[in-house]
DNA sequence: CGCTGGATAGAGCGTTCGTTCTAGTCATTC
DNA sequence: GAATGACTAGAACGAACGCTCTATCCAGCG
């Protein structure tokens, strides 16, 4: 290899995440088993708990957090889209509905599955995915602001196009259909908009 | 016993379910083990097998069509305090709130959870929950369809408040707070206002 | 009374789970 | 070229999983 100063294609540390993730995007956490999670990610077990010497548990909380910057991403793609907040989130349900179709309706949030299944039994995970949740609205109300829109209307706004997009996905990850999600963004836009300053 | 024609208290069948549905609300699916089920449903394996011989999958359906007519319930009784849907929407809210909190903040939304561990994985479960999230639209939109709203925005305001409404039970649940749904259900109610006929 | 069949009861099966453990590889450093 | 330490490799373990199986109970009936 030439550059052997850095990371050839991904280290070993990295594509375990990634792997979790995806496999805890589909799945949840408890319907992930690690041993299907080394094989897919090409590591072994040896590697797991060298690089997460907490086990399953610190891995899946690394995978959260993946997961929470990946829809960040997508997030803020949408969001810039646009100047108007309104567009813009309607925007992002465009790209919600696009990546869920193309992966056959199976990538839906990275976060919520493994957040609903452990509710009262795993804090370290359920922090993890209440923290990607704020993160997200966070961006949201970001975007409102810099818009001109009040403060408190802003964060109440935030927490419902998140809790909107959320529950648009999931529900059009269960009926295999786009629609959950575009109506969402209609509705969403309309609201956003009925505020605007 | 006096009236042993009928069942005395809840027969053993009817115990399973509920003790099933309640469990799966909390933990999905894989997170509820069948031993612990009978166990706290006062039942043993022979029985369970005895009534569902399709083992846990099948009483998982059963207890997924309980916890649908459970929430259609309260999703009935919220509707129907307020002629007004927008009102009505909003009441749904803090009564899911209350519920929500007063079970410290552990019985969410009884259908969620199982559906989206099972999405690609069990079609069954996957069906019984889409008709779960289908029934709910539907009481929805006859709200709103007996309230004057045209056929096409009833329905497209259907998905939306219940998406909504999912979504921010589950934030809720998640961050231990009524907020999401308080702020859900102003938001849902100014929309649905917006459309009045 | 004995027979019958729905319902109950739980020990035990084979499998899979997350984790531990020992052995090994390989680039880097003295 | 021996030593070092980060990393790889996978066999093996005890626990827990869903399910099968045989035995038993007991109300209804001739």
């Amino acid at each position: 290899m030439a550059a052997t100063g850095t990371t050839t294609e991904l280290g070993t540390r990295e594509r375990l995440v990634r792997t979790a993730s995806r496999l805890m995007q589909h799945g949840g956490y408890e319907n992930t088993p690690v041993k299907q999670l080394v094989r897919e990610a090409g590591a072994t077990l040896g590697s797991l708990y060298h690089f997460f010497p907490g086990g399953k548990q610190e891995l899946a909380v690394a995978a959260i957090h993946f997961g929470d910057e990946e829809f960040a991403a997508l997030l803020r793609a949408g969001l810039t889209a646009h100047p108007d907040p309104a567009e813009a989130v309607e925007a992002v349900t465009g790209l919600l509905a696009e990546a869920l179709e193309a992966s056959d309706w199976l990538d839906g949030c990275p976060v919520t599955a493994t957040a609903l299944e452990t509710v009262g039994r795993l804090p370290d995970l359920q922090a993890a995915c209440a923290r990607a949740f704020a993160n997200w609205q966070e961006l949201v109300a970001a975007k409102l602001l810099a818009s001109g829109y009040p403060e408190e209307e802003a964060r109440d706004l935030a927490i419902t196009v998140v809790n909107t997009l959320e529950g648009a996905e999931m529900t059009s990850q269960v009926t295999r259909s786009r629609t959950p999600l575009l109506v969402a963004g209609r509705h969403l836009a309309r609201l956003v908009a009925s505020y605007r300053p």
